[in-house]
DNA sequence: AATGAATGAGCTTTCATTCAT
DNA sequence: GATGAATGAAAGCTCATTCAT
């Protein structure tokens, strides 16, 4: 990409990245049109080649960019050490709301980052999709587990509630407008219901 | 669909099949190209079309046949009532296991189906997406759920394993050629996992 | 073309031979799909080809048989010489009627058949198209023309007149069905008109 | 179609005017290719896409545009009402050589747009077509017809040279090149045998 | 820096024509 | 003789990308 990117009002940056949030993730890379973006965010065709020489370059620089500023937010909060488990991975999806105030295609973004697997990007995306899953599992890390009481297969529990609180927010973005609250109170119920089976 | 298409000899009606099953679950139905069905299976880019009218029209009716072709199978098994519920949900995947003798791309076109929301087809395969869903839930709802205690919310567990037995398979049409024994040993040790924990 | 076609039951010609008829008057060389012909007519995609080369060569004998099948026709009626010039034009149109018991669409296809333009097929009927302007005004000669007083200039009358006899049968075939009974009634009528003009 | 259009330079425009316009007159709306015109005006298949959403939005706007530009080419003549005839009628045709300067198939271009039947432009041109329409017959109403006597039936005449003078029009464009003054000559002779018949 | 006109490869679809049966 | 399955060139149209302004 070209630095000079950075060099454009903070205003117009956040306007293209977040066109380019929205449009990759509620279609996915490859089916993302160049025009659906110059469309939605009001910013000339050429200009994205500009900065970006390519779409695979432009995809990879979104995608890079909406990871670290998960990251940055992440690291912000303070998920104290010893948090249980539970309370902790409502507390990440209350992160990921309020990254919604400046990308507010963030959150599905993220998810569909994680999805993504078109061969002209996979690589590109490669480290910093893994180091934002390795920040993620840093943290979830230093939870209190005690309330899953089996050591051997406990993280599939685990992956069972992160597959339910994806699919929680790919239904909330489906609806005309993603409403947070409803979101967390629902990403809420659920863990409460798995809480009680143990 | 052109009704003649059932003269052709069944080699050829399959190798069309499995070629459209193979394109259309490697990259859904919007981005499956008919120019890559004609290099997969060696039929002309002419042929399609005499035989289903549009893309959606091809779509269709591959979904639709990989649909009934798999309840059929389904059908066939002895999936006997009381049967416990991870030996009977092990067992559908076995099924889907011998479905690929003939569909070899079937277990993973089943799962895309699912998941495709292209409103150029999404209304076309509502009815018999609908009724393998029904069929799969006549099935399962027969299993002895005893093993899961709680009642109220064994459900968020049984969709924890279908997340974990769809994102298994994804995984092992990955590799460069998928192996059913492999995958159906990586199934059972994901549900004894799980077993484990009651 | 192949000779064999004239061993086919007449029948069969003849369906064959309406059915081209039909669709290439209708729209035109060029425009004329040989499956609707199919549709059309019954008769195989591939015994066109059989008998008839290709395209060009089936309108070619198409229109030559339709040309000679009018001048057939027209030598059979008694247009006897120094009959009344608009009198002799009506009687030709009358003739053209009793050519639709046998090829319904023969009159107006013969009228497309001169307006026909396409460089594949315009040498082809080249001949044949001339031969039958040749005996209609070999008739129209022997008119009495003496209602026609002005002699320099009377065959731009017979142009005007011409011409809208050929848009009158235009009109009467967009009608859902074509009624020959009407189509004279109407050709009376502007006839008339002219004659009294002069 | 896309108002951005108007923006090109001038010249570009007619270019691309003059192409559509020459090979919609020449072959007809539904079998001239878009390929053809890029052939024929050296700009890119792409750009016509770009500023016509599709072949029926092509037509409809050249269509239109050469009407309207031969309505204001009508308008700027001074054809001063109680012209005689045949007079009017000649200058009309003198006007559509004029024409020729900027759109060189605009005459024959008009003509083929009267003709034109396909379905997927007819309405499309309706209006258009219509408002010329009354504009020719509004400039030839006001003229000066005592010269033909027979009230009753004057509009047959009319029509014949009508009829003829497309006619010698449709000649003139099949010759390699179109000779305007060779055009408004044949135009003349015409008028003047139908004169002499009065 | 910023625009959007311009391109052409690639997509879905049509259709004259061939050929095995 | 008769069929219609099969082909591939060409049509209308899309879209990532380039480039003159």
């Amino acid at each position: 990409m070209n630095e000079k990117f950075f060099s454009l009002k903070k205003e117009k940056q956040d306007k293209m990245i977040n066109g380019a949030m929205q449009v990759f993730s509620l279609y996915g890379y490859r089916h993302a049109s160049t025009d659906e973006m110059v469309r939605v965010c009001g910013v000339s065709k050429g200009l994205w080649f500009h900065y970006f020489e390519n779409k695979p370059g432009l995809y990879s620089f979104v995608a890079s960019y909406g990871l670290k500023y998960a990251m940055l937010e992440l690291s912000m909060k303070p998920f104290t050490p010893g948090m249980d488990y539970f309370r902790l991975r409502y507390e990440i999806e209350a992160c990921k709301m309020d990254m919604m105030e400046k990308y507010p295609y963030l959150p599905l973004f993220l998810n569909s980052i994680v999805r993504e697997e078109d061969p002209d990007v996979a690589e590109l995306i490669r480290e910093p999709r893994q180091k934002y899953a390795e920040q993620l599992s840093g943290i979830m890390m230093q939870a209190d587990y005690s309330a899953l009481r089996n050591k051997e297969d406990y993280l599939l529990l685990i992956d069972m509630l992160d597959y339910t609180i994806e699919a929680l927010m790919a239904d909330g973005y489906r609806s005309p407008v993603f409403a947070p609250g409803r979101y967390l109170m629902e990403v809420q119920k659920h863990i409460n219901a798995m809480q009680a089976l143990l």
